[in-house]
DNA sequence: TATTGATTTAGAATTAGTCTAATTATAGAA
DNA sequence: TTCTATAATTAGACTAATTCTAAATCAATA
């Protein structure tokens, strides 16, 4: 789908049940997670389902994906641009609206010589439960 | 290992080996194109111990890790802390060096209430090659 | 209603990474 | 040097995450 493809989402019920979960859900969470809660309200899903909808939910721009290191995928419900704290302890993740200046994404346009789609800071450290 | 732990790695011939592909190579290799190169040098290595170095080397800041969404864990010959640039097109991964402003890393600890060990930032787009 | 294309399903297959138990190598003590 | 303890390596089984396949179902429309 490119970007000036502006066809309003097909939203199937398993799509629009799994798309609830995320929504619906304050964490991070993993297909896997997404399968067993998505099974509480249509029993029938398949696994296979949950993928094919997390992937056409963010192809469509309605969640937003993260990936740690050592872990499966996660998704997000914000879909606009934020950045991510990590605890390297506990595992946790953080969602952060930073305002990330202009003359440092235009140094990182500039030294990659990317068309940018988006950006994100990371902070990997300890939370404070975990300090 | 502890911060305050500055014992010298112990370096086996695997580890070298292991060591010496990732040094050798500009690109961010996986852990099987690691292990594919490890075997020419060292054809009796296996693939646990690959991924046992790996793990070792990067415990003893030798090498740093890199994880994309969709793919598997990259390593990184360059272990100061860095920036990275994605094409989301050919997957890509470009090093960039970017001068982060103390003012962005501080609200960062502030939001997320975090103590910081590394933090980086990363352009998602499309590289010149793929535009 | 019949047709067509998209979606869902179950389960197999694949990929990435970890674990286990036996073997081998290494460093230090006797 | 030989013995002993510890650590590392190996092969292969195992687990987790994700994708693929082919058949069945569903939904829109001719």
């Amino acid at each position: 789908m490119s970007a000036t493809d502006v066809r309003k989402p097909i939203l199937t019920k398993q799509r629009r049940a799994v798309f609830d979960v995320i929504q619906s859900s304050v964490d991070h969470l993993s297909a896997g997670e997404v399968f067993d809660r998505a099974k509480e309200t249509l029993p029938g899903i398949s696994f296979a389902t949950v993928y094919n909808a997390l992937r056409y939910l963010k192809e469509n721009g309605m969640i937003g994906e993260v990936s740690l290191s050592g872990g499966p995928a996660r998704f997000d419900r914000i879909t606009t641009r934020h950045d991510h704290a990590i605890c390297e302890a506990c595992g946790k993740l953080v969602d952060m609206k930073l305002e990330i200046p202009g003359s440092l994404l235009k140094s990182a346009i500039d030294v990659s010589g990317f068309k940018p789609r988006s950006f994100e800071l990371t902070l990997w450290g300890t939370c404070s439960q975990c300090v």
